[in-house]
DNA sequence: CGCACCTGTAATATTCTGCTGACAGGTGCA
DNA sequence: TGCACCTGTCAGCAGAATATTACAGGTGCG
């Protein structure tokens, strides 16, 4: 991942920019949860956890894996995956000099 | 800004994570204009791209100066004021816990 | 069987952003 | 006086993001 691309960059800044996702991030990270576990301690609905979780692992931030417990249920596990990210004005020039490349037909 | 607060890390990243507000640092890095300029590099209404430089600027990624040309004219001139904004899963924790800190009435 | 768990998604309402067009005001110059 | 620049803001609208409710399906246990 050398070189970002300018909609890339803006959709893993967009996917982590949201305060609900920091604290799922948070939440995750040192233990790794299964989705209604979760959404009890977010305090909100499955359905806009949902949502939540797919940016998040849209973007590559969190990873999540069906796993069947004991008792044979399947629970749908979430966990963070290592990532830095950095950004200086630097970055943004390149990022948009890389995205308008792209754009050369 | 040793720990920022979860809102305040929100804001910085929400203001950067769009592609306009991106191309607007880019063509600003390196050479300050003034908002009509801008607007005309960027191809957008004056009106919309205040709406953006507000942003910028209230996350401080920009600041903007009044200044008179030779002829007397007003013009507002925009630089990018120099940053390093780095995000890890430490670092969420830590902005969220410094959140939920401040609501401790 | 009924109950308590779990996953997953569709339809819907609500709130936030991005964007346009229009306006009011200022200066210099022919 | 009229034109070409500039700054600054407000009303309104379309679309995206956020959030809720409601549904359909599965497993184990008493």
């Amino acid at each position: 991942m050398v070189n970002m691309d300018a909609s890339e960059l803006s959709g893993k800044l967009a996917a982590i920019a949201s305060p609900q996702r920091m604290r799922i991030i948070a939440l995750l990270t040192g233990e790794t949860l299964h989705v209604s576990e979760l959404a009890r301690r977010m305090e909100m609905s499955r359905a806009l956890l949902y949502m939540h979780l797919t940016k998040l692992e849209e973007a590559g931030f969190v990873a999540g894996h069906l796993e069947l417990s004991d008792d044979g249920k399947a629970m749908k596990f979430f966990e963070v995956l290592p990532f830095t990210l950095t950004v200086t004005a630097k970055t943004l020039v390149g990022a948009v000099a890389a995205h308008t490349e792209s754009e050369k037909v």
